[in-house]
Order: structure tokens, then sequence, then C-alpha cells
DNA sequence: TGTACATCAGTGAACGCGCGTTCACTGATGTAC
DNA sequence: TGTACATCAGTGAACGCGCGTTCACTGATGTAC
């Protein structure tokens, strides 16, 4: 039990949940100090026990999104394995999935607009995965033809994270599963590199 | 002259003005009614005469987006000419050219988050030109190998916005201009398609 | 094992602020004669 | 053209609210002896 009477177990993670679930559920603009504190049943002015203000807290949850994400994408790529095309097509998946399982993670560091140091050193290194795959993968494309791995890399991020923001809420409802549509659309793109047969 | 006086020239549409440059500046949440009320040089009350609060300003925003968005889509698409490719292409520029020009209307339209039916219908309407233009530019796949139109242009459509939300804002820097960034990423996806040459 | 004490995490009251919204009002504008 | 009057857009004061933040405090915990 982290409560144990007086004192809170572990207030600052505690603290750090609560902002998730409001940010998951308003936004990082909906969120605020007071219902953090509220959630964590705890008065506001404790909070400032852990974190400076609420923007602190606030970097806080960006920068364990970011931490979370890296390892994910990390894990999804396996250092290429079983191919580079594989590996590469899980990476795509484990964004989706991140997304999906991580919302309150998702809006505070792609939603949130901090330009903090912190979280955009984080963010790089989350980055460099997607680079570091699309790197790999490039290396079966003839050199000449080769587009810049970030350049790619960057393309499957936007349309991503364009999947994510406009078919995995509310508005604009597509007929079709976000999941299917991005492995989809991820498909098509590799097959305009020449990284897939031209035939279905 | 816009203000002559005491009353106001037309305070509906200044007021809409003011918003706009709120949004652009910070975002759908950041903007508030009396900040507003105040860049139209305006008591927050005489809001009021024109709208039934905040909320209906916001929404009234959007669907002035919608309406500019889906002329824009319209004008760009010019039903199908020179080539449905060619279109096609144009209606993808129009898209980041529009977030550029019009960055209020888009964070009220895509980043607000209001479920208002409105603002539904003028989403769907702006859509449909979008997925029209797929359409007719899918007629140059052969039927057995065509995705649905309404998936392509779902795809087209994230990769646009992600474009925008992760490319020409602060954050997440790419080292290409996001106009080219978008432009390559359509042409690898059509050619994905089978609508490009596969060579270079 | 028991007691005295330092530490410091959390309390509770208070603050100033800007928010959205309401209300009775006022005075510029346009119209009727 | 001039006057009386109805309209109604915008005013200014007030409200209750929740916000982030501060402060002196209190009492549970862990440590020294």
């Amino acid at each position: 039990m982290p409560r144990q009477g007086y004192h809170h177990g572990n207030l600052r993670q505690a603290l750090v949940d609560a902002a998730l679930g409001l940010i998951a559920e308003k936004g990082p603009q909906g969120f605020t100090l007071s219902e953090a504190a509220k959630a964590a049943e705890v008065t506001p002015a404790a909070v400032y026990r852990h974190f400076a203000g609420r923007d602190e807290l606030l970097v806080e949850v960006a920068r364990q999104g970011y931490d979370i994400f890296g390892a994910l994408m990390e894990y999804a790529f396996d250092d290429g394995k079983p191919s580079a095309l594989a590996a590469f097509e899980s990476v795509g998946r484990a964004y989706l999935a991140f997304a999906r399982k991580y919302p309150g993670h998702y809006k505070a560091m792609f939603e949130s607009g901090l330009p903090h140091a912190d979280v955009a050193m984080a963010a790089q290194k989350a980055n460099e995965v997607l680079e570091r795959a699309a790197a790999r993968l490039s290396e079966h494309i003839p050199p000449e033809k080769r587009p810049p791995a970030a350049m790619f890399s960057a393309h499957i991020w936007a349309m991503s994270h364009g999947v994510v923001e406009l078919f995995t809420r509310g508005g604009a409802r597509s007929p079709f599963p976000a999941e299917d549509l991005l492995e989809a659309g991820i498909g098509i793109y590799l097959r305009g590199l020449g990284l897939l047969p031209p035939d279905v």
C-alpha cells in the first residue's frame, strides 16, 4: 500500500500518474496542478515538495513518455532482426501501439508544445531509433536512388502521427481500423521505395 | 474604418479575427473570450451580443476554417485538370499551404477537439474533395489491385497532417523544408500505388 | 528496548489573478413624421 | 430639414470559481543514544 498514514508512499510518481490520467482525458492544456493533487489525494501545496510547479510536473510526464517510447521502439526494432524490412514495420506498429497504450504520455509529448531542453533531448533520442531503422532498411536500395534516411524516417513518422491524431480519436472517423490503415500506408510507401515487390 | 465611435462596424467578424490571432499564437486552449474581446477593443460582455459564449465563438472560427479549406482544396483540385495526378499533387500542396497561411483556422479545426455538429459537417465536406481526387486518380489503377479511395485519401491526409504537426512548428526540426518533405513523401507513396513510373 | 530529538513530507488557510458570465444601464444610430 | 423616439450594440460593475503559488504550521518517521 503506497499510502500509510500521514506520509505518502511515493507522491512524486503518484502525481505523475494522476497527471497522466488527466492529460489522457482532457489533453495537456486541460490538466491542472490542483486536480492532479486531488487525484493523488493530497493538498495542492504538497506538489511543491516534489516539483517546482505545474510546468515541471508536465515536463516530467513528457520525459518519462520519451523514455518508454524510446525503449519500445528499440525493442520493436530488435537490432534489425529478423530482417530490416520486418523490423521497420514492427517499429511502425510499435508507434501506434504506444499512442494507444500510453495516451497521456503521447499527448504530453506531442501536444503540449513544451520547449523544454530535457524533453527535446529525449525526443531526439527516440527519433534516432526510427532513423537507424530507416538507415538499415535503405541499404537495400541502390545508392544512386536512395533517399536520405532522415527523410524517409520523417515520412513514416509523419504518417504514423497523422493516423494517430486523425483516426484514433473522436473527430474524423475512418472506415478502417487505424492499425490496418497505417500498415497498408507503410506498405504502399515501402513499395514506392522499391523495398517491396510491385505486385500485390 | 470599421470602428466609428460608439458602435463597432462588424464586431462579430472582428472577434473571429481576434480569436484567430490568439489561437495561432497559443492554440485553441490558450484562447480566452476576454482576450479576444480586448483584442477587438471591446468589453468581454459585448461578445454576448454576437455569440452565446466562448465555445460558440470557437465553433465559428472552425466553421469558417473548413469553408476556406474546402474551397481551397476544390480550387486546387480543379476538377482533375490538367491530369488526375497533377491535380492530386496540387491538393496535397494546398493542404500544407492552408496550414501555413491560416494557422489559427487550422488549429481551431484540428486541435481544439470540438465535437460540434456544424464543424463535423464542414469537415466531412472538405474531406469529400480529397476523396473525390483520390477516386479520380485511382481509376488509373487496375481495378483488381485498386485500394479503396477512402483509404488512400486517408493516407495522404495523415501524412500531410503529420508533416504539419511535426515539421512546420517548433519541436522536431526536420532537415528538410516541409513542402519538399511532403511532396517527396506523396511521390513515393504514389509510386507505391503504381501511379508513377518506378524509376526516378 | 525505550526515549529524545531532528528531519521534512504534507496541511490548511490565504493571496491575487483572470476567467466566463449576468445584469441594469446608456447612448449612438436609424426611422417616422 | 428638423425633431421625437424606438432600437439595440456596447458599457461597467459585479458575481462566483478554480487556478497556481506562498507560508507558517504540524505531526509521522527515522536516528542517536
